[in-house]
This record gives structure tokens, sequence and C-alpha cells, in this order.
DNA sequence: GAGAAATGCGAGAACGTTCTCGCACTTCTT
DNA sequence: AAGAAGTGCGAGAACGTTCTCGCATTTCTC
């Protein structure tokens, strides 16, 4: 058996089945006016040859790629964005869509590059995690041309895309408000912000609406409850992150909860404690934003404000398939967080 | 401003910079013989119009989509797919190919149809985690064409693929003689197989290559040693591999040290440990397959046979890239596993 | 039984590139 | 000064589909 070098054409199975290509084309996609004998005829032929369609060819000819391209940001420690990608790719399949995923690793150049090279592809609509909501120039329309997008994670206010987000500020009001339940009257938020080099408890700049809402909502219910806090903020680096917080846990009057702002940081705070032989659940507290399998099983099991990774995936989607098929443009959505109590927050 | 509902093409930019579509292909793609002064127009003109190249004409002009196919399970708790997925998708990028991700969790069926809808698109190549090694007719020759494929994780002996692997079996070995130093003798290998419904101690027909690999290495190990051992072979449903591993733990004479076959199979004896109070690292013992952040991190921290994730996906890239362009077929690679000691294995 | 309507199909254009020719014009060679 | 060599560019084909016409041929209608 030999491999043919070149794929079999719509010319080919319609010159063995003795028609003309247009008749195969109808036959085979099933349109048109074509006689019940024909279609018998040309499917046998395409199957004797192995035809598989050239959807390359397809798509140039309708102009619509089928195709749509995902910016995302992969953190080895996060699942959150590997989630979403999960549920995107399958919804979009769902919807008989691929996707092209792109990684930004945060990275503004590489945002503008992925998205460039997405749009000389030719994809249908691009989900987008914006790396940062000050360049976002690659985002205009006159770049974009016709091509939708649909924000995830995080909006960006000086553009007018539709988004899919959660409701992190009421995230973290609620996260607050059970722990000072619980007793606890001295709280730090550690806070990972891309771009921060040194630890520091002055806040920085924060590019990601996200962490801007749990920031704002700690902040928010600290003052209405007013108790004591304090708010970290952490850099790229999680070996810095940790020795920031061994330090604010090596202090005289330590916090007795601490929140993190993602799985990293919570990492962090695991690590460290285990160092110090700090018992989490007992002599310190914590609650994680983002759930995940092992914040789960691990004992003791930690304390989390979940957020509904995959139907933010599948709202993403069908807004995008909603702007591709009709072109109006969907409304913004907002997702509630949940706040699942495990083990790790004491009662004091 | 109004946003133009057609993408500017090569005649328009040719129009504007009184060109022909020739001269302007020409010029922007830097080939063939023009002169300086129509370059510099042709480039006026392109950026004047926003002119994006049109990559599906291109690639169907030129018969390559400088795109590659994934197929790929992706696991929320093992986070092992996830970061080859990563790794192919940013070593790809690297390249210059952009990557579609097709998700099969596990399911034939949905390989089936993922391979097909990838060839239909034309990718350049496929790199595939195969889900069975008993299914895999749409991996036949005639039903790839040309379409060169790079098996990872997996292999397969009935198909004649490359294919990026690890060295499971020394790893579970190696694993094995590590602990069988640090003094124990009661050994048991919690192992994850797809499709096995019932927990059960009799060993089922097990359609992966790794796992198949885990289990002969660690029956070897255990046959060299003379020592007492159980394996104990779970479904897909993680409770029912919870309950099970909870009944093992409860025996009077139970297994002073368990492998997990995965990071799920980790979690279950993470978790049911947990419930039954039992101290891991003290009262018991642990060494699960695959690195992740979260097993460095905990307390105590798990110790694990590693596997080289990044590099196993940059592997299958460039091996998949060796065949698009060079054509000839690479020799498949076995890359070595790392025993990681942490604080996970008591000495008894 | 003759015009009208319906049916089945082929010819050819179109999508946006790239690339091969070949033509006209310039510059070199002796 | 006349042929050779070189330079810049345009015309047109090709990639593999889909889709619009229009042309025969058949079937319907009264």
């Amino acid at each position: 058996m030999t491999v043919n070098k070149k794929a079999p054409t719509l010319n080919d199975v319609a010159e063995l089945a003795g028609v003309s290509r247009a008749t195969a084309s109808r036959a085979l996609a099933g349109y048109g006016r074509i006689s019940e004998q024909t279609v018998e005829v040309v499917r046998k032929a395409a199957q004797n040859l192995g035809y598989r369609p050239n959807e390359v060819a397809r798509a140039m000819r309708a102009g619509k790629t089928r195709t749509i391209g995902l910016v995302v940001i992969s953190d080895f420690t996060n699942a959150f964005f590997d989630r979403a990608t999960k549920s995107i790719i399958d919804a979009a399949k769902q919807h008989g869509y691929q996707t092209v995923v792109s990684h930004t690793d945060e990275n503004i150049a590489n945002e503008r590059q992925a998205v460039q090279t997405l749009i000389e592809k030719r994809v249908d609509g691009l989900i987008v995690v914006p790396a940062s909501d000050v360049e976002h120039d690659h985002l205009r329309p006159s770049r974009l041309g016709s091509t939708p997008l649909v924000l995830i994670d995080r909006k960006l206010e000086a553009v007018d895309f539709p988004s899919v987000t959660t409701g992190d500020y009421q995230g973290a009001i609620e996260a607050v408000e059970f722990a000072h339940q619980k007793g606890h009257r001295n709280m730090a938020f550690i806070v990972s912000v891309p771009g921060v080099v040194e630890a520091t408890f002055e806040r920085p700049h924060i590019p990601i609406s996200t962490v801007v809402d749990r920031t704002n909502g700690f902040a928010e219910a600290i003052k209405q409850l007013k108790i004591k806090s304090q708010m970290l903020f952490c850099g790229d680096s999680q070996s810095k992150a940790e020795d920031a917080v061994s330090e604010l846990l090596q202090r005289p009057n330590r916090p007795s909860i601490l929140f993190t702002s993602n799985n990293d940081m919570l990492l962090a705070v695991l690590k460290v404690a285990g160092m110090l032989k700090i018992a989490i659940g007992k002599d310190l507290s914590v609650v994680s934003f983002d759930d995940s399998p092992w914040a789960a099983a691990m004992a003791p099991a930690i304390t989390v404000i979940s957020r509904p990774v995959d139907e933010l995936g599948r709202l993403a989607v069908e807004m995008l398939l909603s702007q591709i098929d009709g072109g109006k443009k969907p409304q913004s959505k907002v997702l509630p967080t949940q706040l699942i109590s495990r083990d790790s927050v004491a009662t004091v």
C-alpha cells in the first residue's frame, strides 16, 4: 500500500464519479438540486479515494475559518486559566469551532504579537485575558478590523468589549466578613501583582481589574468592620514572596488569618508555614481565591473563594459566537463567586 | 471613525501604490527583483490601509498552514498534560507555528473525531496522546495521508510513529528501591486505569503504555527484593478510589508506603489519610508519579517521581517539525525520570 | 399536445495569495 | 555601436472550494 503524496481533491472525486466538480460538491455538501443516484455515486467515489474536504479552501471561499483564537496566560501553579482554556476549547468544539491557543505569560509584547498572528490567521473571533489595563493599543477596533473580541477574567475600562468576569469585590467582602464572624480581628491580604519586583506594603499600580476588585473589596470590608489589617503586594518572584510572608509571620503581632489572591500566594503561605512549624487551621488561618482539587484534598482542606471557571469559559464562547453569527454585541456578564468553607479557618 | 467591513487585500494595496499585485507581493514579502523605491511606496500603502496578510489564502497557495494539531487529554487534577500542552504551544510558536488544541478526555471517539477535523483543517502535523493502545484505526497511514504524527507520553506498539516518552519502568524501580532502603517492606501501588469501573486488586487490561511500564517496573522491583506488595487498580471514579484506599488502609497489616500512579490517586490517598487521621510522612509514606507545585509546597512535601514535561513537549515539536520540513522520520526518544526526595517517606 | 414549470447538471467566476514567464527598458561589454 | 546581460515589473495561472447562471431535459398543467 502506497501513501499518496497528494491528498485527493474534489476534482479527483468528480472525475472518478464521472460528474462535474459542482455536482460533486453538491452531492457531498448536500445542497442544491441533485438526484439521489448521483449523490450515491459521488459518495462512493469519495469513499474510495479517501477524500477529506480541504477546510483551508473552504475557509478561503467562505471567508470564515470556523476557528477562534484564545490569548491567555498559563500559570503552572494556578490551574484557573488552564481550566478556563479547557472549557473554552470544549465549548467551541461543541459549536463546531476549533481553537488556536496562544500564551502571553502576562507579557504585553507577547499579547500584541499573538493578537496580530491570530488576526492574520483570520480567526472568526478572539477571547482574550488582557495582561494590562494600561497598554491595549493592539485591541483598538482599527487593529482588529471586524474580528469580534470577548474579554475574560479581567475587564478593560478604556475599551468597549463585552466581558465575562467574576464578582471578586463582593467575594473579598464575604470572605472578610466570614473571617470576622469566626473571631479574627487581625487580617492580612497577600496579593500577587505582575510587574512588582520587591514585595511591599505600599500599594503599587495594579494593572489587572480582578486584583483591583479583590483589594478594594478587602479594604472596604475592613473599613466597615474597623479592624486591623495589612496588604502585602508580592511580585513575580515566588521566593521573594515567601521571604516577605515569612517576615510577616514572624512579627510580634502577626495576623491570625491570611487571605491570598491566587494559588501561587497560597502555596507560598503553606510553604512558609510549614517551615516555621505554624499549623494551618490552628495557629494560622488561610483563605485563598480560586479553588483547586489539591486545596480540597489537603489536610487541612483549604477554605477558598471559588469562581465558576467552566461557566466563565462557556459563556465567553457563547458571547463570542453570538457576535460572529448575529453581529450584535452582547452584554457583559459578572458571575458570582462562592465561599467554600473547609478546615483552614480556625475559630478564635 | 468607521470600521471597514472588508479587510483590505493585497489588491487594494497594489492599487493604492499604483503597482501590480505581483509587485506588491514582492515588496511586502521581500523576494524577487524589486527597487527600493517601490518597496517603500508599497509599504506605505499597506501601512495606510492597515493591511494584514491573509494567512488562509497564503496557506491555500502554499499548501502549508503553519499550524499543528494537538490531541491531548486535560485532567483538572493532573497538571501534567496542561503543562505539556503549554510547552508544545510555546515551542511551536518559537518556530512560527500555531497550535490547535483538542481534548479527548481519554475517549477514543473524541480522539477519532479530533484527528479527522484537524486533518481537514490541513494542519501540517499532529501531536497525539493516544487514549488507547487497542483502538487506533484512525491513526493508520491511509487515514492520515501525508500528515506526520508524533506520539507523546504513551507509545503504540502496533503502529510505527516516532514518540517521546519517559522511562517510567526504570522510574518505578528506583522508587521501590528507594523505599526499600528507607526500610519499607510492605508496599502498595495505587494505579489509575481509565475504563475500570470498580476498584480491584485483579490486574485489568491496561490500555496505556505509561501505566503498563509503571506497574511492570513496580512488579519487577518487588520481585527482586522479595517483599510484600499489592496493586490496587482504580477507575475513573475518584470517590470509588477513595473508598478502596480507605478500605486498604484499615486492614490489619496495612502497607507502610503507598505509590500512586498520578496526582488524582495521590489526592485520593491524601484525602483518605486526612479523614483517618493518618499522618503522611510518619504513619504512612507516599510517593507519587508526576511532580506539581502543590506537592512541593505542602507540609509534608511529597516525594515524587518527576518527569521532564517541558522537555517532552519541546522535543515532540522538534521531532514533528523535522518531519514536516525534512520528511525524514526521527528516532523515538525516552526521557529519564527523576526521583525527588522530600518529606512524605518515613524511615522505618 | 403545447407551453410552463421543475429538475439535474456543467461552465466558470470568485476568495487572496504566490510564483513563473516574458516583456520592455537600462546598463555593460568589446 | 550593437549584441549581451541585467533590472523592474505586469499578466496570468494556480491552490480547492462554493455558488450563481444558464442550458438541456423531463414532468406538469389545462
